[in-house]
DNA sequence: ACCTGAACACCGTTCAAGT
DNA sequence: ACCTGAACACCGTTCAAGT
C-alpha cells in the first residue's frame, strides 16, 4: 500500500461520504469532508489569494466553526499542501503517440506556468509548499519520461526536473504578482529606471532588458536549462 | 538624485539621529529610527523565522507600541523589503584583479546561497519579496559584470541574472527548510520511498537521486544555467 | 465519530489624544 | 514631529462539552 495510489487518495478525500444517507433530517447542510474542505479552500484561494485563505474563512463558507475542520485536517500547513495539488488538477499532460519529447516537455511546463499565472494564490502556494499528491506526482513522472526520451537520465534527470520546476514556479509567481498588485513590480521598475549610472553602469544600461519579455522570456529560460543539461552530459 | 545612491540610503536609515542629543532627560531608551527598527526586525527574523516576525514583536523588543513603527515604515511589506536587503549585507563580493570571471560568479552566488541558508527566514523572505536596496543592486551589478566578462551580453545577461538568482534562492530555501523543520522534507522523502512502481516507474527508480546532493548539486545547477546561456549565444 | 462554543494567545493597521 | 493607548477586525489551535 502506497500513500499516493490514486484509489487511496479518492478514499481519503471522501472519507465520510458513506454516512450521508443516514442524515435525512438535515439535508440542507452538506456534511463536511476533506474533499469539500479542500475544494472550498481552493475557491477562496483563487478569489482572495494566499493571504485571504484562512481556516476561519473556510469554516464560515461551510457554515460551521473553525474547530470543525480539525477533524479532517491536521493544521493549515497540511491543508495548503492538499489545496496546491488540487489546484494543479487542470495542468495538461497531453499524450499523443507521435509527439516530440521536447515539445511535450515545454508544453506541460507552460501549462503548469499558465495554471499558476491564472491564480496567483496557487503560484504563491507553489513557491513555499512542497509538492505532495497525485497531480504533482503525475507531472513529475511525465517530465522525467520526456527527459528520458531526450537522452537525459538518472541523476541529471532527477536534479533537472527540480530545476525546471523551480524556474517555472518562480516565473509564474513573478508574472502573477506583476499583473495583480501592479505596485510592487512597478515601483521596482521605476527604481531601476533612475538608478545611478556611475555606481551601477551595467544595470543602468540594461534597465529595459531586465524587465522585458513575457512568454518569450519563459521559453528562453526553459531552453537555457535544457541546453545546459544536454551540454553537461557530454 | 537617485533612490539607491548609497549616501541617500544611509541618510534614510538614520533619519532621526540628529535629534538624539537634545533628549538628555531620557538617555536610557534609544529613540526610534528606521535603521533601528530594521535591525531589530532582522534579529527577530534570524531567531524566529518569517512567521515569527511581526510589527508587534518588533515594537515589544523596542519597548514601545506597534503604532509607533508606522512613523518610519509604511506597512509590514515595505519593512520586509528593507529587512531583506539588510540581511544580504554579508554576501561577499570579492574583487581581486586577477580573479577568473566564472570563479567569481560562482563564488558570489554560493555566498548568497550560504547567507540565505544560514538564516532560513531570510531565504523565505527572498522567495517572496522583490530585491530592493543597495546590497541587492550591488550583487546584480557584480554578476552582470562577470557575465559580461564571460561573453554574455545584453538580453541574455539581463534574463540570465534573474535565472541565476531564482535558482540560488530556491535551493537555499529548500535546503534551509530541510535542515530546520525536518518534518516537511522528511515526510516528502518517505512518500517517495513508497511510491507505486507501476504507476510512477521513473520516480520509483530515481527515488534516491531525487533527494541526493547538497553543494555538489547546487554547483551542478549553476553550471547547467551557465552552459545553457553560452550555448544559446552561438 | 463528529460537531460546537468559548477561550487563549496572537496578528496589522488606524486614529484620536497627548507631548 | 513623534509617541501612546485603545480599538477594530482579524488570525490558528485547543479543549471540554455535547450528540
Amino acid at each position: 500500500m502506497t500513500p499516493f495510489d490514486k484509489g487511496d487518495w479518492k478514499r481519503m478525500m471522501n472519507k465520510s461520504e458513506r454516512t450521508i444517507i443516514s442524515r435525512r433530517s438535515r439535508p440542507a447542510k452538506d456534511p463536511l469532508s476533506k474533499d469539500l474542505i479542500v475544494r472550498t479552500a481552493l475557491e477562496i484561494l483563487k478569489n482572495q489569494g494566499l493571504s485571504g485563505l484562512s481556516m476561519r474563512k473556510i469554516a464560515k463558507d461551510l457554515d460551521t466553526g473553525p474547530s470543525s475542520l480539525y477533524v479532517y485536517v491536521k493544521n493549515v500547513q497540511e491543508l495548503r499542501a492538499y489545496v496546491l495539488d488540487y489546484g494543479l488538477e487542470k495542468v495538461v499532460l497531453s499524450d499523443n503517440q507521435d509527439g516530440h519529447w521536447k515539445d511535450e516537455l515545454f508544453d506541460v511546463l507552460e501549462s503548469y506556468q499558465m495554471t499558476l499565472y491564472e491564480s496567483p494564490g496557487i503560484a504563491e502556494l507553489a513557491l513555499t509548499t512542497l509538492p505532495i499528491g497525485p497531480n504533482s506526482l503525475a507531472m513529475i513522472e511525465y517530465i522525467l519520461q520526456r527527459l528520458h526520451a531526450g537522452g537525459i537520465h538518472s541523476t541529471s534527470a532527477a536534479w533537472g526536473v527540480d530545476q525546471l520546476f523551480i524556474y517555472a514556479t518562480s516565473v509564474a509567481f513573478e508574472q502573477a504578482s506583476r499583473k495583480q498588485d501592479g505596485t510592487a513590480m512597478d515601483s521596482l521598475y521605476v527604481s531601476y529606471q533612475s538608478v545611478d549610472a556611475r555606481e551601477y553602469p551595467i544595470i543602468s544600461s540594461l534597465k529595459e532588458e531586465l524587465f522585458s519579455g513575457e512568454q518569450e522570456r519563459f521559453r528562453w529560460g526553459l531552453e537555457v536549462i535544457l541546453q545546459g543539461m544536454l551540454q553537461m552530459q557530454k
